[in-house]
DNA sequence: TGACGGAACATTGAATACAATATACAAAAA
DNA sequence: TTTTTGTATATTGTATTCAATGTTCCGTCA
């Protein structure tokens, strides 16, 4: 039988900030003031405060000694590094995912990628967005490193909100698809390496994307 | 004028139990019970306890809700999976250093690799792991990316007790040397791609002496 | 008027106290 | 004898308290 899976205070405050930070309720700089977080979230301040070390841990904020921590405001030079990082582990994923994904998980990216053309052709956004990411992930779970995954997770998050805003650009998002079709065919063809470039140069794209959003 | 950095008392009970960990004076399945921990470090539980949080993040230790933390114990599989990690962010670390790396960090590797040489010759074991380790930091670092050199080294953290282990065989020593004349060359010659699959190869050898050890 | 100093306040760092949960063991019933 | 159940104990989870440090602002003195 399934094992009640508990969820210790800490945790689950963890990932309540993380969301908060993620939508941009907490936009970067914000100071998070211990007490006004625990009066606001109704728990006391040491699960707070390992929640707290938690995202540390994770690069979500930083923490300077007796002031507090803050949301980090990463600069272009620290996104791009990040995105970087982003593109090799995926272009590895997507190398590995041509060793070991079976037939059915290849067929459930042909799927999404169809249904990525459809978002297109309806103009929902928001959809394309949540699809994309799907498609992303999905390629790094199949390459059956437990690692691997959790690593893209944890950087993944952290650039949510970056994404999130270079999505609202529509201008490129027709070349997009189509570096999602060729992505298709080289993980049906089982084209590691080729593989890997390309998912490396389609996080490059993006990585272009946020620098204009930076730069109007 | 450098600042003072200030070290968290939390922070210093971490590094010390992750030194603990990687020098086998807390074995694998360990449980680290709180209270005797505070004694032993004399610190109170509230340190303690963010030291310990931040280790979970690293995924040195695992927790338990209301049954403690023990040291984690990767079987097989987790390893072979951390190091194809490794290699990939090696690999790819290689790749970025053949584009960035200056002459003079370059003349760096010549010779720490110059070295290492000379500690196959007059055996000695310790010295060739610790310029091994230092070669292979290098490179990451030679990279230029933050994210990257941090992700590596937070990984390595944890394969360090494993590698130290897998490096007191001396069987494939020639072998690792020769490769390291490799890599040395691959970089004198920016030969990125070639040096990427060098590296990652390189680890996998690792994990095979890995592999015979669990098996003897 | 401006710079220095100190006191009051705000905030984090650490320690302790209390509550919730799990484990071990013993006693009782089948 | 075996199983079950209740209780005692150990351990972690959470809250609260106290201490250390940083910041602000006002008053004094040059």
């Amino acid at each position: 039988m399934e094992p009640i899976h508990r969820q210790p205070l800490a945790l689950q405050v963890a990932s309540r900030i993380r969301d908060l930070i993620a939508t941009d309720q907490f936009p970067p700089g914000t100071p998070l003031k211990e007490v006004n977080l625990c009066k606001q979230l109704s728990v006391s301040r040491t699960p707070l405060r390992e929640a707290l070390k938690q995202l540390i841990a994770e690069g979500l904020v930083e923490q300077i000694p007796y002031r507090g921590v803050v949301v980090c405001n990463p600069d272009q030079a620290s996104i791009e590094q990040m995105l970087e990082l982003l593109g090799a582990l995926e272009g590895f994923a997507g190398e590995m995912a041509c060793l070991r994904a079976t037939p059915e998980e290849i067929d459930a990216i042909r799927v999404l990628t169809q249904q990525m053309h459809e978002t297109y052709e309806n103009n929902e956004q928001l959809s394309y967005y949540k699809i994309n990411q799907s498609i992303h992930r999905s390629i790094v779970e199949f390459s059956k490193n437990g690692e691997l995954i959790r690593s893209h997770e944890r950087l993944n998050s952290r650039l949510y909100r970056i994404r999130f805003l270079s999505n609202r650009r529509t201008d490129r998002w027709h070349t997009a698809i189509e570096e999602h079709d060729a992505i298709l065919r080289n993980l049906e063809q089982r084209e590691g390496l080729k593989l890997n470039k390309l998912l490396r140069e389609h996080l490059g794209h993006t990585w272009t994307k946020v620098k204009d959003l930076h730069d109007s």
